[in-house]
RNA sequence: GGCCCGAUGGCGGAGUGGUUACGCAGAGGACUGCAAAUCCUCGCACGCCGGUUCGAUUCCGGCUCGGGCCUCCA
């Protein structure tokens, strides 16, 4: 009755069905943002994929224990190995102490995180809090495997077996178009330690075997996963760019701590990109989609939750506007649904201690309603189907004639799932007003009170006068709709 | 230059060797003073050229176009 939760590993580039390192037990480590700036639309959808999986071990019984890292140290502008320190730069560009850069932005992705239902991980893994675990990594590793160099401790990808096999690559081909460190045994090697330049003082640097410095981005990823969850652990997720250089670089210095072939994790998976009619979202290009732009423009960010649900994670999604609307418009005929029905039920529906799992669901869900589950299932568990697990979502709001018992419990099952907040959420929180907005709600209400005179008194000339003086605000009057109006997307 | 991926209806986006994705938009109907919102119904597709096959949108080859990575990137 229950499908077997399948997944795509990037490391085999094939579909594979999902078994626990540890009995009854998921472990699950993402790569997070480094907080050099606010995160973009594109970077959450990683986070949005990464707690669709989460959701989907939980449903599935499984006991999960996830970390997702905040890189406020390390990551370089260029990975030649030689350009600034993303943080520093930021930091010298804004004449702000480097703490308060990386606390601002790790406060503003965390506010996207909330906004778009993105479970709170076990964890939050800040990596200037592991500096030491750091250090005592590289020592065990820096004598079979690296070497150094003036500018660092560098990692010789020769000495592991198979370096590259997740991103498919050839270590030495090809002409780069970077300029490499000097003194490089492989083209592929990268940093482990940068020491500072002599001379220089950095805000984020410690005391090291090689010479005072920071640690290499890559290293941070390996050495708070293995700490916090144990090598071999289940999952490891991160965007499809990872797949070519990072996480390469972390299965390397996973090999090499463990003295052992295996990459560390059981499954690598990755989200493909958010993607806009010119290419992919970049920040480098200066003007970039953030949530709370989104949200400024009267969309509901749970909106946008739903439109990278609609769309495999393992395939390229098209940002529009358009796009963003039609899901906006979905959701509010889901929560319609959803209303309606709690309307036909006295109780609310119980929520269970443990949050709903497809067990739970099943013992507590019946008749009609299990096939629909049993489908819903069956998509999940085919490598986070969720564009299909939706349709079948909309399958049972649309049913009209089952016992709304059952189905608003079959409906919270499913949004353990999806995390669309469909029970909690409602018509009016959709309801957000543009920045671009010139009326108030008082006024509007006002208005809308008058035009309920006038039409009582079948005066339609005025009542439609006034109608018109709202939609020229940006409001649109909806009378047969029980939330009265709705602001016009900006 | 090297490696990789994609091409589905107006838009987004699943899936499949031979019957429906689905959503949004659109059309018709119901409701409404009229609109809007809502509800019901409906139409519309598988880049090009070959091959395999009884049959291909689905498998194979080529082509064209688009995109990603090899620079930081989710």
């Amino acid at each position: 009755m229950t499908a077997r939760l399948r997944l795509f590993n990037s490391l085999t580039r094939q579909l594979e069905v999902f078994q626990p390192v540890h009995p009854h037990e998921a472990r699950v480590y993402t790569c997070g943002p480094t907080v050099y700036n606010y995160p973009h639309i594109g970077n959450m959808r990683a986070y949005v994929f990464a707690d669709l999986l989460g959701r989907t071990l939980s449903w599935k019984g499984y006991k999960l224990t996830h970390v997702i890292n905040i890189t406020d140290v390390g990551h370089l502008t260029d990975d030649a190995d030689q350009g600034e320190d993303k943080l520093e730069k930021m930091a010298a560009e804004r004449a702000q102490s480097i703490w308060d850069i990386a606390r601002h932005y790790t406060e503003a992705y965390w506010a996207d995180v909330k906004a778009l239902n993105i479970r709170q991980p076990a964890h939050w893994s800040i990596a200037t809090d592991y500096i030491d675990d750091m250090l005592a990594f590289a020592k065990s590793i820096a004598e079979q495997h690296c070497y150094q160099l003036d500018s660092g401790l560098y990692f010789d990808v020769s000495t592991v077996s198979d370096y590259g096999k997740l991103a498919r690559t050839q270590t030495d081909e090809g002409e780069s178009r970077i300029e490499a460190v000097a003194g490089k045994r492989n083209a592929a090697d990268f940093a482990i330690w940068r020491t500072t330049p002599p001379g220089e003082t950095r805000q984020m640097e410690w005391a090291s075997p090689w010479g005072r410095g920071a640690p290499g981005w890559h290293l941070e990823c390996s050495v708070m996963s293995g700490k916090l969850l144990g090598f071999p652990f289940d999952i490891h997720t991160g965007g499809i760019d990872h797949r070519e250089i990072h996480h390469p670089n972390e299965i390397a210095q996973n090999q090499a701590f463990c003295h052992s072939d295996a990459s560390g994790a059981n499954l690598w998976m990755h989200n493909n990109f958010l993607v806009e009619r010119s290419g992919k979202m970049s920040k480098s290009s200066g003007e970039f989609l953030r949530l709370q732009l989104l949200i400024d423009k009267g969309y509901a960010p749970v909106a946008y939750r739903l439109m990278c649900l609609q769309a495999h994670y393992r395939s390229e999604l098209e940002f529009s506007w358009e796009g963003l609307e039609a899901a906006l418009t979905r959701l509010k005929r889901m929560l319609i649904a959803v209303e309606q029905t709690r309307a036909r039920l006295d109780e609310p529906v119980d929520e269970p201690a443990g949050g709903w799992t497809l067990d739970h669901a099943h013992s507590h869900i019946g008749g009609a309603l299990l096939p629909l589950l049993a489908r819903f299932d069956e998509a999940i568990a085919e490598d986070l189907n969720s564009p299909l697990a939706l349709t079948v979502f909309e399958d049972v709001l649309s049913l009209k004639k089952l016992d709304p018992e059952h189905k608003l419990r079959a409906i919270a099952a499913m949004d353990a799932v999806l995390g669309l907040g469909v029970m909690t959420l409602n018509r009016k929180a959709l309801r957000i007003r543009p920045k671009s907005a010139t009326a108030d709600e008082a006024e509007i209400e006002a208005t809308l009170a008058r035009r309920k005179e006038a039409r009582a008194a079948k005066d339609f000339a005025t009542s439609d006068a006034l109608r018109d003086e709202l939609a020229a605000q940006g409001v649109l009057v909806m009378d047969g709709d029980p939330l009265g109006w709705e602001w016009a997307l900006a």
